[in-house]
DNA sequence: TGTGGTGTATTAGTATAGTAATACACTAAT
DNA sequence: ATTAGTGTATTACTATACTAATACACCACA
């Protein structure tokens, strides 16, 4: 109750759980509320759901959730108030540019290095990005 | 480089191991032998490097040479023969094919969607892609 | 100042991964 | 058969990751 104040907008995020994936419960939490920054579904701002709330809906335990939590506010995308709850922060576009870039970064130089350990060529390695970049993203389209 | 006078030639490849990347021992040898497998490095029916020489000259467990030794089997890169050792497969291409699309759609698919998550448009990550790509293979470039 | 809401530090339990020590099984060649 | 070379099944130790239970600290507001 005393967190809510009108001109803040709490956000229930759709977030969906896959306990047979084999990736960390907190895992599939950050990385869904990630993308809902990032593509603008969370407004800089925004309330996120309580930990608890959360946990609830999710059948999980709290720290899970914090756990999560904490790793976001790590990366700079969410700001805690103690005793409040957390808000998606607010940053400059560079800011939330050049974490996208280090999270990409990461992943991306493992699979080129891949490619080349398996003596794969440049056109053919970029074909194979292609290809799955497509095939997931023609899945999970989102309508505006 | 053959290093031994038989009529099998055994391989002694050059591996080295980052004790503080974190990355896995044998994963990194098995990384290094895939490798050299797939640029012809090793040809078909070249003998590895036994075991417990290779542990010794890694100053690691020999089991931990096994562990890599039998996931690239697991591959179908190498095939033991009992009490004999281990050899390069005899395979034909289209086998070799199959097996290098099986690990690179594993590493590259997870680039992609995180790009997705991201919120990163195609071109973006095509090019994100191709400066790594480049990036490694220029300080990696083998000359023949 | 009490209450009901926030998040979390601490601690613990469980599972899994990585490495290693040991003893064993197989093969070729004497 | 013996020997000296292969690889490995079994077992165990350690470190780490994941999840959870508990108790605590903080905050706004009536």
């Amino acid at each position: 109750m005393a967190a809510q104040k009108r001109e803040i907008s709490i956000v229930i995020s759709i977030l969906e759980i896959d306990h047979h994936s084999g990736v960390p419960i907190y895992r599939q939490i950050m990385g869904q509320i990630r993308q809902q920054i990032m593509t603008d579904g969370l407004k800089q701002g925004d309330q996120l759901e309580s930990v608890r709330d959360l946990a609830g809906r999710l059948k999980v335990n709290p720290m899970t959730i914090s756990k999560a939590y904490s790793f976001l506010e790590n990366e700079g995308l969410v700001e805690r108030r103690r005793g409040i709850g957390l808000f998606v922060a607010r940053v400059r576009k560079g800011q939330l540019d050049k974490i996208k870039t280090e999270l990409l970064d990461e992943i991306v130089k493992k699979a080129a290095v891949t490619a080349i350990q398996l003596g794969v060529s440049h056109e053919e390695a970029i074909e194979f990005f292609s290809k799955h970049y497509k095939a997931y993203n023609s899945r999970n389209r989102r309508q505006k």
